[in-house]
DNA sequence: CCTTCAATTTGGAACGTTCCAAATTTTTCG
DNA sequence: CGAAAAATTTGGAACGTTCCAAATTGAAGG
């Protein structure tokens, strides 16, 4: 039991339980073809010796694969995170397992251990691109042949299925529910432009300014780092320029956190003082102080539905990009324009 | 180039430099033997093929593999994601590639995905348990003689190599900082008894109280959901029972967000009208208002050391558990008592 | 009992590698 | 130059499956 003994193979099922190993392949294959009594025999045969199935060696001989691969910019993010794990339920219940791969946004990386994926197999991926990834790369991975899905940044150039919320859906909302409030100098905080995602955005934002007849002040586009910090220094340059919006749009919830707390620094409060809005609604959005006004995505759905897709696509089905619905959450960090504190200059 | 044409395999290969597939092998796998010139001319031939190196049937030969298991009960959780990442990071500076699972805390998805992953040939697991994984199952992957770490949560009863924070070291730092501020009655909130972290941090609570010579009041020790409710709902309890506690050390940080968010519900402060410390010092714990006290750990380190740990044991070297460091952040959250608002009934 | 047809079962050749023992080529040197 | 030694290269048998065509068994019908 516990001494060095040689794996055990169909072969030796084939043996005990008096057998060919066609029968047992047929059996592990769930074929109707195998007599009730013989697969009886052949399954208790395997309880007693302990087998496990080889699927390496099956794949080789049959040229598919379960496995497919999972290839995330930014694990940390709890939004990707998120994704992740619908990405990995789908795909669990389907019978498939995900390598995988985090880039920690390195397209270098990215290009390594997406080739390392496809040496061991991987049917298929399931990409949420580093940030610099180039259109080069791009067309590398195409000429593999393989089913690919983009998940929330698409590639412009190349088509990939994909798989993102409705950015520009969600970022008109946003800014109309500002503007229902009556603010008419809205500002968009973070993301860089390049950055799909944040073009999206901020071509929503633009979108709702133009349809209610508002200026577009360039001024009031503030590109900074995606984050906390992008959001904290933002929000003190847009605090600091001659006619200060009212309210702000930001890239995400990360960078909406950090203008929270840029205003905090200052003893200004979100939703008096000035509006603030996010993008996400990630887990924590709900619990900031004030609460942060945010338009949700569903980022676990959209994980699920990019695994669907990809599985769709490996059936060989004809299938089409989905576009995830968003919704505006309205929390205490957007109220009406004061006329009170929010201008040093008065 | 687009038609459907066959695999390119070492034969290939083999032909198109005139070599043997033999040789081709040797040049794929970096052997010594092969003359420079030989190795150049095959090295050509596979580029201008488009040669794709078939790990799946290597491994069939050799018996081996690079892929490894990575079983997390919790990715939603930041600090499980980071672990996750600072195991992937590793693995990939070896050359090893993780399957992916997260169990989401269900152990009978857990003993599915285990096995699943065993099947497609994961040389060894990186495993943080989810709660109710039971010792019949520990057992049963042990008889599977395949290299183990526990990751975070130790499996009482099996002697699976372990990657852990000091629990008990941190537990204890942290009281004795309450004590050191002048604190006596302090408080222990949340987690359930049979989760080992909670016992060994309960543990390091309660030593540090008896070597101050303060008593343990068991009604100071509330059981509680390990998340942001379970916080919340715990401090509630806290602050109505008869004699109140003017600190209180949570299990976790997401616990302890609870607590600070339960206080600012009833018009209180934490580090004025309680002392709130929390535990792994996750990225949110600097930002909260106030910011959090609480005992820093390493996660990222401690995903890289579970990776060595399990490459080593691959490698048969003798290994040995790992405890990571910790380290006390003190900030906003916890004062000296007061004697003014903490008390209901004053 | 023989035939026919359907239901089961089965050998053996792949699949793309590695690895061994043996063969071949090249170098060294008396 | 020839022999011995060193450096390279090479066939062919695994590895654990699947799948096809063919063989065997069983049932039904005359």
């Amino acid at each position: 039991m516990s001494s060095p003994t040689r794996k055990v193979t169909m072969i030796d099922i084939a043996h005990e339980a008096g057998v060919s190993k066609s029968t047992v392949s047929l059996v592990l294959q769930g074929s109707e073809l195998v007599k009730d009594d013989t697969r009886d025999r052949v399954l208790a045969a395997m309880d007693r010796l302990g087998y496990v199935y080889n699927r390496g060696a099956a794949n080789l001989r049959r040229k598919t694969s379960e496995v497919l691969g999972m290839v995330i910019n930014d694990l940390t993010n709890p939004f990707f995170a998120e994704i992740a794990v619908g990405i990995e339920r789908a795909l669990q219940t389907a019978g498939f397992i995900p390598l995988l791969a985090n880039t920690g946004e390195d397209p270098s990386r990215q290009a390594r251990v997406m080739q390392a994926m496809r040496e061991h197999g991987a049917a298929g991926f399931l990409f949420c691109p580093a940030i610099g990834t180039d259109e080069g790369f791009a067309h590398e991975i195409m000429s593999w042949r393989l089913p690919i899905v983009t998940v929330m940044r698409r590639i412009p150039g190349v088509d990939f299925r994909s798989v993102a919320p409705d950015n520009v859906g969600g970022a008109r909302l946003a800014t109309e529910h500002l503007i229902g409030l009556g603010h008419r100098r809205i500002a968009f905080l973070g993301g860089r432009p390049g950055m799909v995602v944040m073009e999206d955005r901020c071509q929503g934002y633009q979108a709702a300014l133009a349809a209610a007849g508002l200026p577009a002040d360039p001024g009031l586009i503030v590109e900074e780092r995606p984050n906390r910090d992008g959001g904290l220094a933002g929000v003190g340059a847009l605090l600091s320029i001659a006619d200060p919006p009212t309210a702000v749009l930001c890239f995400n919830d990360a960078v909406a956190f950090g203008a929270l707390h840029g205003l905090w620094e200052r003893g200004l409060q979100a939703g008096r003082d000035l509006a603030v809005v996010g993008f996400d609604d990630i887990a924590n959005a709900a619990h900031t102080t004030p609460p942060l006004t945010t338009v949700a995505v569903s980022c676990r759905t959209l994980g699920e539905r990019a695994a669907h897709l990809l599985l769709s696509e490996l059936r060989g089905e004809p299938t089409g990009d989905h576009i995830g619905e968003v919704r505006l959450v309205v929390r205490a960090s957007s109220g009406p324009p004061g006329q009170d504190r929010y201008r040093p200059n008065t």
